[in-house]
DNA sequence: CAACGGACCTGCCTGC
DNA sequence: TGCAGGCAGGTCCGTT
């Protein structure tokens, strides 16, 4: 479910309403996520005031005092504020109870979502430490894509979602960043030119802030901290377009597969 | 190394 | 109506 925009979204819809708060209690309904649940994460958080709300690649990193849970959602994971009184439903696997009567609920059908302990430097934990950098970040740019691409055969749509090349880029904004950039998706990346990597850089730092200005894309399901859902999806270009005319020149959306995800381009914008 | 496919899960939609 | 098959926003891991 959720790449980059929508992951973001939750963290700045949650920072302000759990800083500051102290864990009550941590109740597990269903330990068997991606990883299992760690056993002492109750008896490691309670007590435990928030300080802080984080994001690094689509990890939500909620930090306390030398200790930091770390939070993936998934293909299909939401973490949302709810009233106490609201019933539990089917897939709510953890419920996070906070001072000032805050209650935070885990809720996630696939389970290929995560719920962590990473410590206090969880930078250094092995799920972050390899990790590219941050596409909104000054890191991020053409000679980053440029360098880490020479002499690999892979399609640039498969090279941009791999998160050690540049995280947060999932399956919707690699398509619409590739046709902002008018890249053909199946080219071998390390073909691709300097001057349009330049291009792609750019496109996909356009597109996830403004995917996060509209709160991220809502397909089915996403919702953010609140229980609201995105509004990007009316913008996207090419995703789930196949068979409909390109918004730019009319011509026929095309859909293929790479890397076993479906791929969606314009054949006349895309070169 | 790089590339690829399988694995982990449930829900929903389509077509027979 | 039932059932099989395919697909879904992610990403780790084993094999080639």
């Amino acid at each position: 479910m959720p790449e980059l925009p929508e992951v973001e979204t939750v963290r700045a819809g949650l920072e302000p309403h759990l800083r500051g708060r102290r864990v009550r209690t941590v109740r597990v309904y269903e330990p068997r996520l991606r990883w299992p649940v760690p056993q002492d994460l109750a008896a490691v958080l309670r007590g435990r005031p928030v300080i802080a709300v984080e994001r690094r690649s689509k990890y939500l990193l909620v930090r306390f005092p030398d200790e930091t849970l770390l939070v993936h959602l998934g293909m299909s994971g939401s973490l949302r504020l709810v009233r106490p009184e609201e019933a539990r439903r089917r897939h709510d696997h953890l419920e996070f109870v906070l001072s000032g009567g805050v209650l935070l609920r885990y809720h996630d059908p696939r389970r290929f979502g995560a719920i962590l302990l990473a410590g206090a430097e969880p930078h250094a934990h092995p799920l972050l430490s390899d990790l590219g950098p941050e596409p909104l970040s000054d890191a991020f740019d053409g000679a980053h894509l440029y360098r880490r691409s020479r002499g690999r055969r892979v399609s640039v749509k498969v090279f941009l979602m791999d998160a050690a090349n540049v995280v947060g880029v999932g399956n919707i904004y690699a398509s619409e960043s590739l046709h902002v950039a008018g890249i053909r998706p199946a080219t071998a990346c390390g073909r691709v030119s300097r001057a349009r990597y330049d291009r792609l850089a750019e496109a996909v730092k356009c597109v996830l802030a403004n995917a996060i200005e509209q709160g991220g894309t809502t397909l089915r399901d996403f919702v953010n901290g609140n229980g609201s859902p995105g509004y990007f999806a009316r913008q996207l270009a090419v995703y789930g377009r196949a068979g409909q005319p390109c918004r730019a020149c009319g011509q026929p959306i095309r859909t293929i597969r790479l890397g076993q995800r479906s791929t969606f381009w314009c054949p006349a914008c895309q070169r």
